[in-house]
Formats: C-alpha cells, sequence, structure tokens
DNA sequence: CGGCATATATATGTTTAGAGTATGAATTCT
DNA sequence: AGAATTCATACTCTAAACATATATATGCCG
C-alpha cells in the first residue's frame, strides 16, 4: 500500500549512516533484518534505492528523491504527534466562549489576557453581548463551546454553575435630581420614565418580577439588547435604566450610576454541554469559573 | 516511535466512515483487528481519539488533528512513491549534458527541443562550448552526466560511442581570393594565416597532425575557443579558419565557407561514465545517440 | 418499560512477518 | 595472495496482526 514508515526510518538511516552496520547500531538492532526491510522496501517500489558493493553505499537518483522527502514526512508525523499528545492532553486547541451582555465589558477582556497568558497553544474565541436564549442556542448547535450568561435557563443537555452574583444599579442622566442623591431605593423610581434592556433577556425578566410584586408597570420608552447603547441612551436623557453592577466598569458622560438598596440580584453562570469532551474545553472550565468568581466585581 | 503509516489509514478510514464496520470492510478485513489497531494508535498517542458508544462514533478534537493533518501524510507518501517510482524508471530526474564548441550551436539546440517533447519530468541542462578535457573532467568530478565530444580521449572510467564523423572546411574572409573557388585542397592553404582553436582543442590537434605530415607549420595569427569568436575574427579579415563542417549552421556576414576537398575528418562521440546508474541518464543516452546519428549534418 | 437489533469490545487460535544468530560471498588493502 | 571488512543469504524464533466466535452495551420500537 503505502510506504512503511519502519521502512522509511530504516531507509534514512542507512542513507544518512551510508553503512548498513552503523545504520543498524543506530536503530539498535542486527544488520541482516535492516538490509532485508531495505530490500523489501526497494521491491515494494520497484526500483533500487541504493548502490551497494561491500565496500561503499551510494544513494541512486531515486533514493535521493525518497531521502529529501521523506525525511520531511518523518519530522511532520513527529510533529503530528505532538500536536495530537497536546491537543489530547487540552494544553492545545481551539475554546469559543461566548459572553453575555455586561460580562462583555468586564470579564472578556480579563478573560483573554489571562488566557494568554496561562495557556500556550490554547486559542480562546470570543464573542459578546449576547443574551441568554442566544447562547444557550448557540452551545446546543456547537456554534460555542463555553456561555457567560445569566441564569436561569432550562435545558437539560447543558450543565451550569453560577459564579457571581450582583446587584442592579441606577443609571441616571446627569441632570435628573436623583443623580445628586447617594443612593436609591426602589419606590424612587416608580413614576420614572425607563429604557432597558429586550423582553427576552434575563435582566429585563428579573426586572419586570420585582415590579409585579409591587403592583406597578413604569413605563419602558425604549429598549437595546446592547448596554453601551443603553448607556448612551441615559446619557441623552431618554430615561433611567437598571443594569448589572458590572456595567459601571463603561464609563460613559453625561450619566451617573446610583446604587438602589433594594434593588434585585442577577447571577452569573458559567455553562458548558453536559456531554462536553473536548479536553480543551474540560482544561478551560475551571480556569474561567476561577477566574470570574475571583472578579472585582464580587469584592466591591 | 512515530505512527505508523498503517494505522494511520486505518483510522483515516474509521475517522471518515464514523463507522467500524464500514470501515473495516473498506479496508478489507475484519471489524475487531481493526477496533484493536485504533486503540493501539490511542494508546500510543497517549489520548483518545474516537468517542464511541456503539451507536455512533465521533472524532475528539486530537483525532480531528490527527484526520487533517494525517490525510496530507498519507498523500505526500503515495506522492513521494509515484516520484520514487518514476525517478527508478528513468522518466524523471535531471540530465546535464556538456557539448563541445561546434556541437554547441547545432545540435544542443536541437536535443533541448527534442528532449521536452519526447520526455515529460525529464530535466535536461545543458552547457556548451566546452573542449575535450574539460568534458572529460566534467563527466569524472561528476559535473556534467553525459559528454557530446570529439574522441579521442583516453580515460578507463568513462565510455563512448562514436554518432557521427565531418570534414573540416574552410572559413575564408569574404575579401579573399581564395573566397572565390568553389572549393580547396590543403595545398592552397599553406601559404596563408591561420586563426584556430586552442592548442589543447582536439581540432586543432587534428590540424596540426596534417600540417605534420606535409612538414609544414603554417603561421597562427590567433586562437579562441568559442567557434562565434573564430568566425568572427575570419570575418574581420584576421586570417582563414578550419573548423568543422558543422559550424556552417553559424552564419556570419563577411565570411565564406569553401570546402577542402582532402581536409581531414572529426569524429563526433557520446560520452558517460562507465559505472552510471542513474535511470535517468540510461534512458537518454540511446536517445541522444540516435539524434546525432540522423543528424542533418552528416546527410549533407 | 422491556426486548430486539445493531455495533463495538473481548477472547482465543492461526498465520504472517519482522528480528536474531550463524554463515557465505565479494571487494579492498596490506 | 591473504586478511579483514561489509553486505547478502539461510534458518529459527518470537511477536504482532488478522480471523472466527462470542460477549456487552446502547438506542429504538412495540
Amino acid at each position: 500500500m503505502t510506504i512503511d514508515t519502519r521502512q522509511l526510518r530504516y531507509f534514512i538511516a542507512v542513507a544518512e549512516e551510508t553503512h548498513f552496520g552503523r545504520a543498524a547500531e543506530r536503530l539498535r538492532m542486527s544488520q541482516p533484518p535492516l538490509s532485508q526491510q531495505i530490500k523489501q522496501l526497494e521491491v515494494s517500489l520497484g526500483t533500487s534505492l541504493l548502490t551497494r558493493n561491500t565496500r561503499s553505499v551510494d544513494l541512486t537518483p531515486a533514493g535521493e528523491v525518497l531521502l529529501n522527502r521523506g525525511r520531511r514526512v518523518i519530522d511532520e508525523l513527529e510533529s503530528i504527534e505532538a500536536n495530537v499528545r497536546r491537543v489530547g492532553a487540552g494544553l492545545q486547541g481551539i475554546v469559543r466562549v461566548g459572553f453575555t451582555g455586561t460580562a462583555t465589558y468586564g470579564i472578556m477582556p480579563r478573560v483573554v489576557r489571562e488566557a494568554n497568558e496561562r495557556f500556550d497553544g490554547l486559542a480562546v474565541e470570543v464573542s459578546g453581548e449576547k443574551l441568554t436564549p442566544s447562547l444557550i442556542a448557540g452551545l446546543e448547535s456547537n456554534a460555542i463551546d463555553i456561555a457567560v450568561l445569566r441564569p436561569p435557563f432550562s435545558n437539560d443537555h447543558i450543565d451550569h454553575i453560577i459564579v457571581a452574583s450582583e446587584r442592579l444599579v441606577a443609571a441616571v442622566p446627569a441632570g435628573s435630581p436623583l443623580a445628586q442623591v447617594p443612593h436609591l431605593v426602589m419606590a424612587d423610581l416608580i413614576d420614572q420614565e425607563f429604557v432597558g434592556y429586550p423582553p427576552n433577556s434575563t435582566v429585563a425578566q428579573v426586572i419586570a418580577a420585582t415590579w409585579h410584586l409591587r403592583d406597578v408597570q413604569p413605563s419602558s420608552v425604549q429598549t437595546a439588547s446592547e448596554t453601551s447603547t443603553l448607556l448612551s441612551l441615559v446619557a441623552a436623557g431618554i430615561g433611567i435604566a437598571l443594569v448589572p453592577e458590572s456595567a459601571t466598569s463603561l464609563s460613559i458622560g453625561g450619566m451617573n450610576f446610583i446604587p438602589v438598596t433594594d434593588a434585585p440580584s442577577v447571577d452569573m453562570a458559567v455553562a458548558w454541554r453536559r456531554s462536553e469532551a473536548s479536553p480543551a474545553v474540560l482544561t478551560f472550565l475551571p480556569f474561567l469559573e476561577a477566574l470570574i468568581t475571583n472578579a472585582p466585581e464580587r469584592d466591591q
């Protein structure tokens, strides 16, 4: 069939030593089987590779070709072997991580930076500003390997672990009277105009549930799925927004973040396919969990 | 040691079929040894390559790497095998041919043209305007494989075959009275001034021998090793030259070729190393002999 | 929810092929 | 011409790969 690796290595040894005895020694074997294997290789290739007259061994043109190209194949095979081993050990590979809205600004850059420091051959591909449903779909369709998202969600094929919890804060236009106080309570906000995340976002649903408990339904002027857009709307005086505390790492002029003492909390979780088998992903998961758990956001 | 070719082919078959049974069928073998070989490959690489749950076979990331890079290695090995076979059969390779002075203009271009037509992967490297001693040295030092030269020469390691014989003709300045006659005899030339090849050239030695028989030694004004230079000197009126008939394929203004009835002949031979083993050279030799033997020069 | 069909793994025997030892043949150098 | 070196050949043995038979696990369907 195709040229055998062993015979190729034997041939290269003989060609390099131009001596069957020395080549056999280098290959830790005796000389007769080496001669046999070379002869067999020559028969299977239908051409002689070496001219040997008991006193000197020389390469034929065909042997020259086999030596040059064959050496490269052996090198390539060794490179492949190292590559496969590293990928198998989770030291090399690709990990695709999707991030929910506010994680895009605080966590995502730190993940990329720290991953590049910690791992050598591990390529991290990130995508940000996603909502929970889209991240779940991404995991299921194998478009991403890991999601940094906001629970809850329900999916039998996906495991997750909660790594952080943060309170919502109010983002208030700088001109608003509410921007002058050190902290607010939810009741202060009831009659305000709001800008918010789309209805299918987890944060929007948590806020809606809180208002529902109080039997009020403040008017929502406008929605935006990107936090940066949302804050720009606030700065433009369109309305107030309730955003996760980690959004404070985005600083935009014309607006202030004001703590809300009794605001609801939202969780942050790391999620992955239950069936996940990729060593790179399995290596990356604990690293990612630890990184977010020890996040500055949580210590604040 | 390095990854075995057989195991690699087995793995590729399984990975492509994602099915041990079908892969075994494709490989014309039974399923159990195939499973064993794959397992052995996995053990030797220290990582699993396939996830198999009796109902579906899938690639792990490590397997993905091995499949992609391994396929290319198998292709490369097949390409090498074809290459080696062709070189071994003399259908592919490099043949370096050196030509003596006058063969450079008539024969060399035809050799290159016809060789490119007849052979596909055979690269012909030519060098021209050499003298016999230099060509012999080139053969011995392995700088060229074949020489088209003028005998005689003596060298135990070099074989040759005479492929043509040609009479010398006189190259006469157009203004000379000798240029007006249809043909000359050697006696007509005795008192002329001559330009000629260097003393170590075969043609010069043949001419010297002829004069020696007649006990004369015409004056040699100038020598040049390139025939084109020599003829330019003739055209400039420096003197007369005796050149092989094949030099008439070089047409230069200001001079005429005049037949010399009793001029000596010089032979043309093809020479090669007696120990020659290169199939490309051995394929090329008969072709070259036939080409020169049937040369127009000889038919004229 | 349990049986059936399908597909891979395991067990065991047989054959092939690669490796070792002993020896022969050829060529070069003394 | 003889000795030494080196590659090839002959023969034996061991190991590895393949085949047949069978066990085990998983998804599918009734």
